[in-house]
DNA sequence: TTATGTGAAGTGTTTCACAGCC
DNA sequence: GGCTGTGAAACACTTCACATAA
């Protein structure tokens, strides 16, 4: 998870499992995929590959949303399509700013999948007044003096934080003020907000570092095996556990 | 968790959680400031104040690592940024490529912690010509071409995926077969990759349906809390547990 | 016969609470 | 006295394996 929330305690109203949350979307991206293909009905073995999880878990999953499937035959697309989309809220749409328009902002303004399903860009925002009125992705840019205005007036419960990270508590602080209650933060510092608002976090630089743990890990796994093959001509390491199609192919990075 | 990998069946060396990688890099920031200000040793509580997790947690996770710390003190600015560092990787510095250099390629190869901590952009490719050779961060976009030669030239064994959803998985396979062993995926596709491959995923569709989800969830709250004040004068709904400091502003959704 | 739905077992993660050390 | 380090308890999530239903 490249992500992580405010301390959410957790209070699960109808116990729908925060891992399982997680995974409705990518369920739902593959159903989509199925739904335009105009496939009927998907088995969990199937649906399970597409989204890149196994079949136990699915099912486990889809068992919190209800007994959606038949037995002996599998799922109806269409209907589980409905099913997710209501269960994430997606039946509804839901106006979302983007604050901070520069490289990073206005990829994400440009970001198809953004509109596509149940989520609407309201506004552009940048503390910069050489930004305000430019377009982007069709959109103008408006000033940040508007933000509170433009948050109320549009209903906007979400917003996306793009600024540098100096200014992103700020600017956080006045969403929350203005309103929102969610918050998908890209700039890389730890928010803090009151109970009840949401922040998920995406952040670059984390996400290289688990995998450099993990590059590292491969690298010190790698020597060990070679210095085990020189020390015991047949052993068996102990350390690796690799699956069926076992080789990596051997790169050491400088 | 805004992530997801490709069922590495957890090879677990010396045991570190991967729980604890995951935080390891939200340590390791919130110690780097502290070490810019010049403090010299910090709490479990102040650490963890500042990465914005609670200190029982980090504790445990810190003697995953061993006992760096001072009982009745603290912890060792200095020393645990090192410490923390050497464990993940990042005394050596990881070359990275960056593929398909759009909007939010170029704001990737522009995003400043990238060089700052053991990362360096090795490469930007991309497969429109008219692209090849135009400057982006003060690098040289590289035409895909020669992908394969740029990664065993560099010693590259991450790469960022930042192409559109259609060549996503072209383009991994091309890295794994060129001798990538870690990926970072911002298209909006599952990968497959080999065993020994780690992929990290970074969707942005994803995280704001979670965020969906939950707001649906707190407006069916607010909803049955109303009734419930209605129904039963001095009720406690049962559901809500909101944290010391109370209310959410409410604001409905159009 | 086939594939779902789910208790039960297994594994991983968080929190508690306090012994141990400075 | 204060704060770390850590067993043990609690909780969350995943996997197993099979009863159940079409």
């Amino acid at each position: 998870m490249a992500t992580g929330r405010t301390h959410r305690p957790a209070t699960r109203s109808r116990g729908i499992p925060e891992a399982t949350v997680a995974r409705l979307p990518l369920y739902l991206r593959a159903l989509t995929a199925l739904s335009e293909r105009s496939v009927p009905t998907v088995s969990s073995e199937e649906l399970a590959a597409a989204a890149g999880v196994n079949s136990a878990k699915l099912r486990k999953d889809f068992s919190y949303l209800g007994s959606y499937g038949t037995r002996g035959v599998g799922y109806d697309v269409e209907y589980l399509v409905y099913q997710i989309s209501r269960e994430l809220g997606l039946t509804q749409d839901w106006p979302v700013v983007i604050v901070g328009i520069g490289n990073l902002g206005a990829a994400l303004a440009n970001y198809g999948g953004f509109a596509s399903r149940g989520f609407r860009v309201a506004a552009l925002i940048d503390a910069d007044p050489a930004m305000a009125g430019k377009q982007v992705a069709g959109i103008a840019v408006q000033h940040s003096d508007g933000l509170e205005k433009i948050i109320s007036d549009n209903g906007v419960s979400i917003g996306v934080i793009t600024t540098p990270p100096s200014v992103a508590q700020q600017v956080c602080d006045r969403l929350v003020a203005a309103g929102v209650t969610s918050i998908l933060n890209f700039a890389p510092t730890v928010l803090s907000v009151p109970d009840g608002v949401d922040v998920r976090k995406v952040d670059l630089s984390i996400e290289l570092q688990i995998l450099a743990f993990h590059e590292q890990r491969k690298a010190g796994e790698e020597a060990a095996l070679n210095e085990a093959a020189l020390a015991a001509p047949a052993g068996r390491g102990d350390s690796t556990d690799q699956g069926p199609d076992g080789d990596v192919p051997a790169v050491m990075p400088a």
